[in-house]
DNA sequence: CTGTTTGCAAAAGGTTTGCACCCGG
DNA sequence: CCGGGTGCAAACCTTTTGCAAACAG
């Protein structure tokens, strides 16, 4: 059961066709494997595929966070950017505010205590960023 | 030291002036107390004085932010809004994904590992979300 | 064949900017 | 007075949408 397999599913599920433009993007997609801007993104995809629109990936990854592949990002400053979520377990962000680095760290008492904070609140299933 | 001789002395430092948008936009800002929308804030700022533009109430709250006053938070989803900062300790969030609800809690231990985490990664100052 | 998808360009939504007039220090 | 501030409207940027032609199943 890989990221395709996954794809094809939601899609034949929802009626919807599994098209040259979705099956390029999300193979740049997995390529690139996170932490990616639209706008960069459209750019290595053009590189596959030159008449590919904008519009296109726009739609294709707002799919692709519908089925659970990718998973969108927002920081303070307006910068948006999508990363892998399949196969990858849940982690936490540094960002620096200086330079806009991104790091990925997991931590397991966090994530612990994230769950128990969460329960203690009402907030029955955490979808953490 | 509250509030309004911060945001004074910020102004006066940078050869800016206190004016009367200003003083009230932060007034307002203040009552409200956080997690507040520039849309919503500029309504509330119209009950007050209904001839303030919004292009004021965004010049302004990048100062806010600027001098430490108010936090911007952004959302997945792209929804913005901005926080009061001064005489808060410092805090997280729970943001529900269905219905939108926040709210805030405070984990020391959370807190303690973020710090660690952020060493061991090398991000000598941690300014956390 | 039928209904979905695509690329393009136009529209939308939110934020910033240019400008002429206004005002604080 | 002078340089910064303001409101307004126009410009901007990113994302979404309408449409006619292209395509998957």
């Amino acid at each position: 059961m890989n990221e395709s397999n996954i794809f094809n599913d939601f899609l034949r599920g929802k009626q919807l066709k599994c098209t040259q433009p979705r099956k390029t993007i999300l193979k740049v997609f997995l390529r690139v494997g996170g932490h990616i801007e639209i706008e960069e993104l459209h750019r290595r995809i053009s590189e596959e595929d030159e008449h590919i629109g904008k519009a296109t990936v726009y739609r294709t990854m707002n799919l692709l966070v519908e089925c659970g592949l990718a998973k969108e990002n927002i920081l303070s400053g307006g910068k948006r950017y999508f990363e892998k979520v399949y196969g990858r377990e849940h982690h936490d962000h540094l960002v620096c505010t200086q330079c806009g680095k991104i790091e990925e760290f997991h931590h397991l008492l966090i994530e612990k205590f994230q769950n128990e904070v969460a329960y203690q609140h009402f907030f029955p299933l955490l979808l953490t960023a």
